[in-house]
DNA sequence: GACAATCTGGTACAAGCGTACCATTTTTGC
DNA sequence: GCAAAAATGGTACGCTTGTACCAGATTGTC
């Protein structure tokens, strides 16, 4: 399965070399420029995974949108999974540092600017301007975990800091809440977004606004 | 793209072969045996739909799982979408009609009844045994609708259906509900679901029923 | 500056995919 | 019963996929 792919370490103790056999390290680049590659590659998949979702995220694909060879993708990821979970912890850890920063970047929220940036959270700040993309990936990867059981701890992980950071948002702009409050305000806006997406003219952003609204004191 | 698929109609009216050139009738099987055959390719679809998601129907698994030969899919359906279609809308109505008997079946319905069947009618009644698979597919096919567009008018025809049958359900229980209440609350039952996917250990039937008992009166 | 370690990128391959073809057999309509 | 239509099923094609290979270039270390 390996190849010449980790002849570094001189075996530092013959010994280990049964217990720790192989795998480990694969695609750990050890290199500067090894490593803006790699990195390159994951924010390609990401950029592929929020357009075309799971199915969009393929070694040529990726190899090509980040204007590297098909085996750069080989290289650093020892399989298509790797690359994947990559590209959705990219994405999501890269719209938790937005928010977080719009946060802590204004004052006092009035009710408006609350509602929009609980949606901007939920929904992906880009649904902004209608684009579906990336209101579509958020649940993609919801239930995407579902058939890709190797997701779900990181999934987990995020949905925490999420909610986490939706507690924060509420508290700055005098609407504190409840864990369990924020808990179930979420799963409204989802379930309405994932409701809204069969409508004939889909607008997922308009429908969780409504709910939204309606639900804020 | 078409092959001597349709040499049927002997051109009823000449007129009309250049307004309605080809596509057509595809698939369209003319004979009993026919006809159980393509219902047996829907039906091996739908299982395969439940167990492996939209990823799962592929024409020579669909083939294999009926026990019929490759060519037998291209035969009766046009395409794979078409495929995926009527595995989507068999799998739905069944869903739907059990529903519609099983509350046909049972007099006035108490509290606790109430919820399984609200929890049958949005999880899939086979999500009582704890299996996941049609939960998901649930969840997968609202949100595969985003992707596959030609599946929202299918998916909107069995969500309306779904509501209507969610208010006759109510109404028998004795705590009948707006359209608008209902529709919230299938918001917030599917929002809980998608959200307790990805725990570590997946109970969205469990998870969904806690939210529902606190939401009923 | 030399020697490993690391990275590069062109290429190859087997497997699986959707779809097409077509010589047969079965069924249907008259 | 017979011609025509429908159905059957084995086979093949062109394409994409994930992954493997490996000779050469680049880089880091001493």
């Amino acid at each position: 399965m390996l190849r010449g792919l980790a002849p570094s370490l001189v075996m530092p103790e013959p010994t280990e070399a049964p217990s720790a056999p192989s795998q480990e390290r694969t695609g750990q680049a050890s290199t500067p420029k090894g490593e803006r590659r790699r990195q390159a590659l994951v924010e390609a998949a990401s950029e592929l995974l929020v357009e075309s979702g799971f199915a969009g995220i393929r070694h040529r694909a990726v190899a090509e949108r980040a204007g590297l060879p098909l085996a750069s993708t080989t290289y650093y990821f020892s399989s298509i999974e790797e690359l994947v979970e990559r590209a959705v912890e990219y994405h999501g850890r890269t719209e938790l540092a937005w928010g977080r920063e719009r946060l802590s970047g204004c004052g006092r929220l009035d009710r408006d600017e609350l509602c929009e940036l609980v949606l901007d959270m939920l929904l992906g700040h880009n649904s902004r301007d209608g684009g579906l993309d990336v209101v579509l990936l958020r649940y993609e990867r919801l239930v995407g975990s579902g058939r890709r059981p190797y997701l779900a701890p990181l999934m987990r992980e995020m949905g925490d800091e999420l909610h986490a950071l939706l507690v924060e948002i509420l508290a700055q702009a005098g609407a504190p809440s409840s864990s369990a409050e924020v808990t179930r305000l979420i799963a409204l806006i989802d379930g309405t977004v994932v409701n809204a997406l069969i409508e004939s003219d889909p607008d997922p952003r308009g429908a969780a606004r409504r709910v939204l609204r309606a639900e804020l004191p």
